[in-house]
DNA sequence: AAATAATTTGACCAATTGGTCAGGATCACC
DNA sequence: GGTGATCCTGACCAATTGGTCAAATTATTT
């Protein structure tokens, strides 16, 4: 699908200062084009961000696009982390939690892999355009099989399965793309483990009560 | 607060042919910076857009920022309106799913407002900065004081009255800023009326379902 | 119809941007 | 220490960008 073009590519195993630099712009590059997008950015706030010249970034990576490609590539392995461990065999109640949990640890440990993401569909999604409409669909028909079978055995009320996704999406996401939002509302500096600890219960507690039946509340104990 | 420079200050009544030409520019300019943010976006794209010249557009906003600060605003009177309907002595549950409507309303009727919004919060909002901390900030703790206070008289469930704004904010703006995920994701070319009216019930369900008191259930008929 | 005001734009400018290249510096290996 | 490979970067390039300006054109007023 993706293919970053690097200048060296005959060589299979990366030498010492490869692997560092590589990494220094990768994470440099993650920072920029998360506030900026992919046109914002520029190479050389990139390379003074990673604390190298502009013409060493372009020993690593040959293009601007390059270097783009490369961090959504990685941006999109951690944003599907969590949604792959969704376990149909297990209690709905508990899955749902443990995804919002683990979506709402990925807003607090990778903000700028969430922004990264956030503004490449903001920008109309030009690369990740098909891997949306292709792969990803694929995994979300799947999870929504998931959760209309738990809605067909009454074990959640009934809901469109796809906005639930999206819901838990949005809501989770939002910690991290509208941080600056957040915590100026909130007349906060950041957001802590407290406050995170204090967004999951809120979550959970509202989406999750919101789906759970209301008759099995009057049968039997909570 | 924001105070767009425009090359002809002096004049306070508009020509014909300026309240045309700004009209036409700024919903250009609001199409480009939605897409790329402030600095992505070019004078020249919009001019295009607009079907002008660059020195034309320059002609009626002297600079790059006056564009934007005026997109901005225009887009943040939209992004407030339903926010200030909500009324604090209605009925919890009508006031919410109220609110929820004309937000997704706000959504499938003006995705670039909501976009150009989401773009400025994930630039780090360097330019709303001050608003937000104080303008909005004010205005939520108002609305939080509201929802407290039908916690506390007992129609809501306990919850952060923070959390459930943004939970509401997220919800609805995701399907205008993440549109190209949610149609790829669902294989659609767009979200039409009747998908925005099974979005509310969805919404509602939920949200709804989640706050509203389960004992009231076991009390009375529904 | 003539005079005045408003609008439009081709040509231009300095600065910035993605990218290239050759030569020097550093590293790794023998 | 010598040699070859790898890494780094100042200088450079063409294209792009935000912005300016004066002349031509259009619209409005007298």
């Amino acid at each position: 699908m993706l293919n970053p073009e690097r200048t060296d590519p005959a060589k299979s195993q990366k030498t010492r200062i490869q692997a560092r630099n590589e990494a220094r712009i990768l994470d440099a590059a993650q920072l920029v084009f998360a506030e900026h997008g992919f046109r914002g950015a520029t190479v050389d706030q990139i390379a003074s961000r990673a604390k190298m010249s502009k013409p060493n970034v372009h020993y690593y990576f040959k293009r601007k696009m390059d270097l783009y490609l490369a961090v959504l590539m990685r941006t999109l392995d951690i944003w599907l982390e969590p949604f792959k461990e969704m376990d149909p065999d297990g209690d709905p109640a508990q899955e749902l939690r443990h995804y919002i949990s683990a979506k709402l640890s990925f807003s607090r440990d990778n903000p700028t892999a969430s922004r990264i993401f956030a503004t490449e569909i903001l920008q109309g999604a030009p690369v990740l355009e098909r891997y949306l409409g292709e792969d990803l669909r694929k995994l979300v028909e799947r999870k929504a099989k998931v959760i209309r079978h738990w809605i067909d055995t009454g074990r959640l009320v009934e809901v469109d399965p796809y906005h639930l996704v999206f819901l838990i999406w949005a809501a989770t996401q939002h910690y991290a793309d509208f941080a600056p939002q957040v915590t100026a509302v909130m007349g906060r500096k950041n957001l802590g483990k407290a406050e995170f600890d204090r967004i999951e219960d809120s979550l959970c507690q509202i989406i999750l009560n919101g789906l759970l039946p209301r008759v099995a509340v009057e049968h039997g104990p909570r």
